[in-house]
DNA sequence: GATAGACCCTGTAGCAACTACAGGGTCAAG
DNA sequence: CTTGACCCTGTAGTTGCTACAGGGTCTATC
């Protein structure tokens, strides 16, 4: 398989793709005589299930734990289970700093009732 | 004011003032006659909305046309109105996205009762 | 007067996690 | 024999800083 057949397959753009293998998440493919990249189907398997962590928001570091474990011969759930624990409760973190946030723009855009106004009260509010 | 009065003032690291100043969004400093840059109140000022703004999670780009607006001489409300929306529903958006994400991982972790499994329903899930 | 330490300067490289060239080579079809 | 789609490497850009390297300046102390 050549990386472009691979990258449709995944839906994952050719320059990702060399970039992954140039970082070490993805095995380097062996070369054709003519230097191109040849993948087989575990590459394939394999990109897969590292586009599918990103999906789920793990960084670069927990895909490539996550590999690394799913590829031991006796992967031990206690450290996946870890890693998806923190990383659960990373995500929640995040949810309610973002919330905090949103309370507080609402606040602000209360503060914003005319739209015709001259004398801000947001940049008042902003500028301290 | 010198540079590190200023940041300590604002709790922001020099090199931070250095870059906002760089990258215009905080205006030059006037020189003393060694080179040190040469802070007013107005700085000061400045670099704590900057600052507000941030934290309240505005991207550059957004804080540029905030501070903008905050020195036109009659700021459109209905402008700021409408950054302030904008971002609100983009910060509403992360939310969701990062509830869907955490969902996911929930029902991911439901799968890994076992911590002494060997064959790991996670990584078979992750792999496809 | 030397020197230590705190402060200041510029400029560049690094981080994540890619993306987008520049400047080439290869290959099949018409 | 040329066009166009594909492939290669390597480097620079993105965002929002942070961390040096390699200097200069100022104040206090010995």
């Amino acid at each position: 398989m050549r990386i472009g057949e691979l990258s449709q397959a995944c839906d994952c753009p050719v320059e990702t793709v060399r970039y992954y293998e140039k970082i070490g998440l993805l095995p380097q493919a062996a070369r054709l005589e003519n230097g191109y990249r040849n993948y087989e189907n575990m590459h394939l398997k394999w990109l897969q299930f590292i586009l599918r962590s990103k999906e789920l928001g793990f960084s670069q570091d927990e895909v490539r734990r996550l590999t690394d474990l799913a590829h031991q011969k006796q992967p031990d759930c206690a450290d996946v289970r870890e890693l998806l624990e923190a990383h659960v409760s990373d995500v929640r973190k995040r949810v309610r700093e973002l919330k905090r946030l949103e309370r507080a723009l609402v606040r602000l855009k209360t503060q914003c009732q005319d739209g015709t106004l001259h004398d801000c009260p947001v940049i008042d509010e902003l500028m301290g």
